[in-house]
RNA sequence: CGGAGCGUGGCGCAGCCUGGUAGCGCACUCGCCUGGGGGGCGAGGGGUCGGAGGUUCGAGUCCUCUCGCUCCGACCA
């Protein structure tokens, strides 16, 4: 993409009650415009980072044998009077009246309607066990939004929902989505802890939320850090394989981790001083195992092998998408902007030429331009004649994993500069060599 | 929901207390210079001061109502 036709509305000046660093980098870097308390809409390099963060999601999800669907943002108060969320979700829930008179909602969250769904197809234990998910905008109405996308009131949430024929079957699927999240965080470049949690509003009795480590963090956690080491399932991994499942929660498990509702300062003793750590935390993620609490009222049942119907053991399983971009950049940043892991990074590389009225120069950074689209890499080309300072404070600003730098002098010598955001280091070296170089650094 | 604030060119702010020609920085337009870490000089364009009502000869400024937004606390992907 070249910058001069692309719209990245970077600004200097950023509001003064901006509270937190991913906020205020949001709206400098212009990756997101807010229209109202907790609403937001997603400018180009927002967007690009949210869909990025929505793929890896499904890739994980898919792997680990979920399916993808797609439910609407609004629902009827019929299906939520059904299951008794609708007096019990409170003034959270957006309540919306169609010009017939029908009670609607914008949809907080989908148990119910992905009940529904399932009573009206699935009959028989032979269909089971089935995950399905979706990732939707969703709205609750916070009566504090803060801190940008990290708490809005409309987001982007993936919430996945498994179905069982036994508390035993379901509790492996639970287990299975513990493990693709362990990967799926791992792959957006960020260490999240799984800590038991408070079933909380969407009930049940076996739920743990991810924690993400950042300063900003809303929750005060206290963990062994040994818990931070644990390396992810990572890609290979069998989703299949019920021991491998069992022993990928334990292995986490085993370590004291909780945020402070669940803090046990008892239970924390034990843990060795050294390894004692206290910070703070995003909650990025969070499953549940609910049993039959929707399955029951909501008369959502499948015949098991003896013909009798029984009610299905459910489980629900959130990542907050939206909140994740501001999540990773809490936790990848500098003095001088976003530093992306890159697997989330909205452009791969950032290609600046010094003299873009150089004939020169402009034509060996187009060439070095096609170079790096064929090679695959997304590149966001920056030929506008802005000052030197002004290209390198961007790019910077923006938190691309590399940048190409090239200027007439570097041209005769036959050598681009490569700049890694991260540590700051500079090269020379001919463009393919740079190009092998991001490749093997990515 | 309790407490505290803020709405003034596109963005960030001052002006309000003590009423009297609407200002600064950034951005933008034009010209010249400059050219590897957000450059310089000069000339410009752009504002119903959130909205409604009131007080006054006169309201950005004072009063009332209202809408919107933010921050601190109790709650949440």
């Amino acid at each position: 993409m070249r910058l001069s036709q692309y719209f990245l509305p970077v600004t200097k000046d950023v509001p003064s009650d901006a509270a937190i660093v991913s906020h205020q980098l949001m709206l400098r870097t212009g990756m997101v415009r807010q229209n109202g308390a907790g609403i937001y809409s997603w400018l180009p390099l927002g967007f690009k980072v949210l869909k990025k963060i929505e793929q890896i999601v499904r890739e994980e999800m898919d792997r680990a044998g979920a399916v993808e669907m797609l439910m609407p943002t609004l629902q009827q108060a019929d299906l939520w009077r059904e299951s008794g969320r609708y007096d019990d979700y409170g003034e959270e829930m957006l309540r919306i009246t169609d010009r017939g008179g029908r009670d609607m909602l914008y949809g907080p969250t989908n148990e119910e309607m992905i009940t529904d769904v399932f009573r009206g197809y699935v009959k028989s234990y032979k269909q089971l066990p089935l995950n399905l998910y979706h990732q939707q905008w969703k709205f609750r109405d916070e009566v504090r939004p803060r801190f940008g996308v990290m708490r809005g009131r409309e987001f982007l949430m993936k919430d996945g929902y498994s179905f069982d024929l036994s508390e035993a079957a379901a509790r492996v699927s639970y287990q299975r989505m513990f493990a693709a999240y362990l990967n799926t965080f791992d792959r957006l470049g960020v260490t999240a802890i799984p800590m038991q949690a408070d079933p909380g509003p969407i009930g049940g009795d076996l739920s743990h939320e991810f924690l993400m480590l950042a300063e900003s963090g809303e929750s005060a956690v206290f963990c062994d850090s040994e818990v931070l080491d644990v390396p992810a399932p990572g890609l290979d991994f069998d989703f299949g394989d019920e021991a491998a499942l069992a022993a990928e929660m334990d292995k986490r498990t085993q370590y004291y981790a909780a945020t402070d509702e669940k803090h046990d300062e008892a239970a924390f003793a034990q843990v060795p001083d050294a390894r004692k750590t206290e910070a703070r935390g995003i909650e990025v993620g969070h499953i549940f195992y609910f049993g039959t609490k929707y399955s029951e009222p909501m008369g959502a049942g499948v015949q098991d092998s003896d013909g009798n119907v029984v009610p299905i053991h459910g489980g629900s399983y959130g990542i907050g998408v939206s909140r994740l971009v501001g999540a990773i950049i809490e936790a990848c940043h500098d003095e001088n902007g976003i530093v992306w892991p890159a697997s989330v990074s909205p452009f791969d590389v950032g290609l600046v030429s010094m003299r873009p009225k150089d004939e020169a120069c402009a034509a060996g950074c187009d060439a070095a331009y096609q170079a790096l689209k064929a090679a695959g890499f997304d590149t966001l080309y920056d030929e506008t004649d802005d000052r030197a300072g002004a290209k390198f404070g961007r790019m910077d600003l923006i938190g691309l994993p590399f940048q190409i730098i090239i200027g007439p002098k570097a041209l005769e010598k036959g050598v681009v500069e490569l700049k890694i955001r991260k540590t700051g280091e500079r090269e020379e070296l001919a463009l393919d060599a740079a190009i092998a170089r991001m490749r093997a650094l990515a």
